[in-house]
DNA sequence: TGAATTCTATAGCGCTCGATACGAAAGATG
DNA sequence: CATCTTTCGTATCGAGCGCTATAGAATTCA
């Protein structure tokens, strides 16, 4: 199965400069950086490059899509390994701001920046299509808490959702203007204090009733200050 | 003063070509948008371009310029006409909301968008600036009602500053995403969510006590109905 | 060893980029 | 009218773009 190549060996080890392409593109975004910048970057001759990578937008999808299992896989472990959407969504934004800034990489997200003026209207509309898909995820983690009463009945998941699409995005602009990691923190932080307490708690404490959608509204908005999420023991930097 | 030209007249308006090439750089921002692009869209040739307007950079400078006393400045307006500062971020992310989707002009806001992935770092930077000093209007907004006790003390106006600043470049992103005006909107309010309330009017409720931070918690939050703003009474011209 | 196969490097393809040289055209001035 | 000044359209410039033809180098198979 693994027999060995018939011909002349490649000289360069693919994985590293798919690495490296990615390190290129994440910087300049994909219209900016042309082959010339790939081939300095990664160390090869251009027929070397279309030879292993296809052409240029090919590799920027191969780009893309290690991206997305890499750096970018932290959205979608927050929302399988935490117990609720708040919790998930808040961890997310946090390791974003943490990631953002990380040093060793580009600042930023590579999904979010890396096809904005981008002329080439396939690729703008692939990354278009991811951040969209990311959306509905988050759509989706939400309503279920809205169903299981994790969060009140009145929550818009599709507006929630949305808003925490656009924060991790003005967290990625953000960081490309200079701002720091603990800047940012605060920033997701600040972020979470627009959601909703968790409904489950509220339900706890007023289980005896049996009515616990209509109690909200004889309580009124609760308090907006930090609410203790135990999930985050310093309350919002803000 | 206004002395007849000499020579031969100018064939075009120089501020109707300007407004065209602003629709163009919005659109595509300023690396994609080629020069030919922007004869097409101003209806002129590249040396009458040249000799109207310097060069593509100074040309993009004179847009910048004029998008930001025009379709740039609900901002500034908000920051000045509104009674708190949450008043007026508050007014400021809703009219961007519509602003960004509005039909008649690209989507989105062009100071934060055009110059992404830009290769001339002159340009980049001198939009990046424009966004920075905009975040420190803000700061200095927030921190004045922070000083008067229209704000808790508690409150960090550097982050409340650049979480309104993430918030608006997430609904310009969104905006080119495709999000609609009315998604745009919930998001704006869903980010006022996360203000704390207004400290003024539970300090006067509570006046006796004298120790107006510490009712925050126990009052809960005002409702997050739009709450109309009365000065701003259609969507100017765009 | 010789043939087959695969990779690498040089050099250059057609094209578009931002920017301009140049002479004709159009108005003001005398 | 002639002259001067400025803008106009045409027709490019050199440079860089994405991409590739071609030939030599390096390896495996017979």
């Amino acid at each position: 199965m693994v027999t060995r190549q018939r011909g002349r060996p490649r000289s360069f080890d693919r994985l590293t400069a798919l690495e490296q392409a990615t390190m290129a593109f994440w910087e300049h975004g994909y219209e900016t950086t042309s082959v010339s910048d790939l081939t300095r970057a990664m160390g090869i001759s251009a027929p070397s490059l279309y030879a292993a990578f296809g052409d240029k937008k090919t590799l920027f999808e191969e780009v893309v899509e290690a991206y997305a299992v890499s750096y970018g896989a932290y959205g979608g472990r927050a929302l399988e390994e935490e117990r609720s959407a708040r919790e998930a969504i808040g961890r997310m934004l946090r390791e974003a701001a943490t990631l953002f800034t990380e040093p060793g990489h580009p600042r930023g997200c590579l999904m979010i920046s890396a096809a904005t003026n981008c002329s080439t209207p396939e690729v703008e509309e692939a990354l278009r299509v991811r951040r969209n898909a990311n959306l509905a995820t988050f759509e989706a983690r939400i309503r279920r808490d809205v169903e299981s009463g994790e969060l009140p009945p009145d929550v818009d998941a599709r507006a929630l959702a949305r808003f925490s699409g656009a924060v991790l995005q003005g967290l990625s602009q953000q960081a490309r203007d200079g701002a720091t990691a603990e800047e940012l923190t605060a920033v997701a932080e600040t972020a979470m204090g627009a959601w909703p307490p968790a409904a489950a708690q509220a339900a706890l404490r007023e289980e005896d009733r049996g009515t616990p959608a209509e109690v909200r509204e004889a309580s009124g908005k609760p308090p907006e200050t930090p609410a203790k999420t135990p999930e985050t023991p310093a309350g919002r930097g803000a």
